[in-house]
DNA sequence: GTCTATACACCGATAGAC
DNA sequence: GTCTATCGGTGTATAGAC
């Protein structure tokens, strides 16, 4: 049979396809995941409603495998600013310039109620946590700073929490408390892991 | 005429008014933004659907107005809370224990393209952020607590954000660091404000 | 790999009777 | 205040030709 659960379907990974996942994240982020269509993505694409249904089973996929792709770029991008010097500021830089707050507003709605997006968050979020977790230790065992006691997991968590907080509110048009709040981090900063780190 | 942008439209705070947004609280909360439609809400009411757009012109206002029926009674919540003492420890209580981390999101990823909502979301950060700023101004006159150099303002930014992350993250199914960041807060708040305040 | 055509369900919003 | 009925539009997903 050419159709039915077990029909043909594109191949992972082609232009096409990529090109489909492009125009779902573009307007999951302009337009939220109500408006997220098989017709709104053809016409985005510049190609006919079935042809998306070549590519994905169902809508369904095109959300989980869009978010798979998304977090496998932001896990690479993060391992690699960890391995700078002064990982204390990378992971704050990280945070900070994270993808934008309104697309993981749409992924957090949708992982309340979609399985598929909820483990891939799930996922992402310990191993992200877990990459940071281990810089952290790495950068303490070589004396480049003591972050006063607070263990490595609760920087991280504490640097995320604020970040996507700052970001998410400025987003919106609230700056209340920003300037004072990035003021008392930078300063946190820049006491944990001085300009020029001792070695040991 | 009947009918028509100035159509006759039943009484905002009668019953069925609280009800219609009561139903769209809950879709919202179980089933998402994209499920809040006028059939789904009289469904849940057990009303006809025509009846919907008898008490709201669109479907806009209901979640413009949800949202400010919401905001209004979290808003005199907090006014209550921070009355008692140890405001430090009402504040974080407040952010922890506030409505369900589900809703939030989805009045969250509205927000940010629904120009009633945005506006009515800012008003509510504002609003709530100043409350707890002065409660927390009035307790350092009264010597209740120095907190350690941090402005007030940063204290509330930080509770509240590390709060929502906590629960939307537990909710989701994630605790990796939570235990260890609890009993970071928890000791500050300790030390911040002690059991039994010094008066002034 | 890409298309036309289509089945069938649901949507927002309105007309107008009772 | 509440209803029946309806308009015009859009949604997911599939059949099957080229």
């Amino acid at each position: 049979m050419s159709s039915g659960p077990n029909r043909r379907m594109g191949p992972p990974g082609s232009a096409t396809w990529n090109l489909i996942l492009d125009a779902a994240e573009g307007i999951l982020l302009e337009e939220g995941y109500a408006e997220l269509t098989s017709r709104r993505i053809a016409e985005r694409v510049g190609i006919k409603q079935r042809l998306v249904y070549y590519y994905f089973h169902t809508m369904d996929d095109i959300v989980v495998e869009g978010f798979r792709r998304m977090s496998k770029r932001e896990l690479e991008r993060l391992a690699n600013a960890l391995k700078a010097e002064r990982p204390l500021h990378e992971v704050w830089g990280i945070c900070i310039h994270t993808t934008d707050s309104r697309l993981i507003s749409e992924f957090m709605a949708l992982a309340n109620r979609n399985e598929g997006v909820r483990r891939e968050v799930i996922s992402f979020i310990e191993q992200s946590r877990s990459l940071q977790v281990e810089a952290l230790e790495r950068a303490m065992k070589n004396g480049k700073g003591a972050v006063a006691g607070l263990p490595p997991v609760v920087i991280t968590f504490m640097a995320t929490s604020l970040a996507l907080a700052l970001t998410r509110e400025s987003q919106l048009g609230v700056s209340m408390g920003h300037r004072e709040t990035e003021r008392v981090i930078s300063e946190a900063l820049a006491s944990l892991e001085p300009v020029a780190p001792a070695r040991a």
